[in-house]
DNA sequence: CTATAATAGTTTCATCTGCAACTAATTTCA
DNA sequence: TGAAATTAGTTGCAGATGAAACTATTATAG
């Protein structure tokens, strides 16, 4: 390990945080004066995964907000919700697999979903460990006011794109997407 | 709100989760006969905040394999490192802001890595509110050893584009960012 | 100068999340 | 058959997360 260490250090600091609050030097005693120093280089705001997380939050809590505040649903209520509007009737697996969400987090998703009368469960006469799943009338009032606003945010986020741009931002989602799985199968 | 409701529905089901557990057709008992039924369209595997925070929790989970059993750290408190690396000697409300977490997060992870002897604080005579970060050396140990292993996992993510695909690609992601900021902004 | 506001950081609490263990039902195959 | 394995879904527990309250310190204003 440590392939190519011992570059240059710090080359660029990169932009102050704000005036006045810069990078620490009046924080920074030095009660240590053999204080370490990092001989690797590395820029977490160039990360890809950091960059993507950072993406992916900002994202998250913009539409997020909406589900919450006007719906009173978290994004995974919201994902369920989705599913359930466009596939009527699956199961918790079925869910599951649709929007890659966790065994548990589809079970408490839905109860919560049922408490609300949002979601009601049918059972299957075939196969009673089965449960089907679908909206209720109040669940599909929910579906249909949200789905117009997810739609809104998203176009307004891709609004300063090209046609192209986008076809290409979709290409290298799937590409990654694809890539990440597979590196994490080892 | 209800923009533009009322097209079609449910046009193309979407590839089939795994032959022999299809649509949730035999799960679907119709226990109730009038069961509404949605009318809006919408595809969640399509919709970019899903996409996004798919894509970044399998790069996440594959980058913070390496952390988590290789050096027992926390993707928070890899992040903290990496700062800290890069700008020895910040505070904690530095840290909070280069690495866009939350202050509490920042707290926290600090207190772990002093525990782990990976981070010291010290005093700030000027102003006794701040207390400067710095890694002590089995941190800088743990950096340097950390740093490669980001870069290669980032190497091989980014494998199979191009050159000019990856530039596009921080363009996308720099363009979407501020974008997403600014929504969240209103 | 004090009183008030602002700042840095920690703690508390309530929620979320994920793994593992568990129950229940069905399938497999010896 | 019928015991063992598989599948569906829930629950328990432990760690992570985030908002708000809190402590301590410094800055500002009257």
């Amino acid at each position: 390990m440590n392939d190519d260490a011992n570059r240059k250090r710090n080359a660029s600091p990169t932009a102050p945080i704000r005036p006045g609050t810069q990078r620490g030097h009046a924080a920074d005693t030095r009660s240590t004066p053999d204080a370490p120093i990092a001989v690797q280089d590395f820029a977490l705001e160039a990360f890809l995964p950091y960059r993507l997380s950072l993406l992916s939050n900002t994202v998250s809590e913009g539409i997020a907000a909406t589900y919450r505040d006007e719906h009173g649903l978290s994004v995974t209520e919201w994902r369920v919700i989705a599913i359930l509007g466009r596939f009527p009737g699956v199961t918790a697996t079925d869910v599951m697999a649709r929007a890659a969400m966790d065994k548990v987090a589809v079970s408490r998703a839905v109860s919560r979903l049922v408490d609300k009368s949002l979601v009601q469960r049918n059972e299957n006469a075939q196969d009673r460990r089965r449960v089907g799943l679908r909206l209720t009338r109040r669940g599909v009032r929910t579906f249909n006011a949200v789905v117009p606003k997810a739609h809104a945010y998203e176009q307004r986020l891709l609004a300063e794109l090209s046609a192209e741009e986008r076809a290409t931002l979709n290409h290298l989602i799937d590409t990654l997407q694809a890539r990440a799985r597979g590196l994490d199968a080892e």
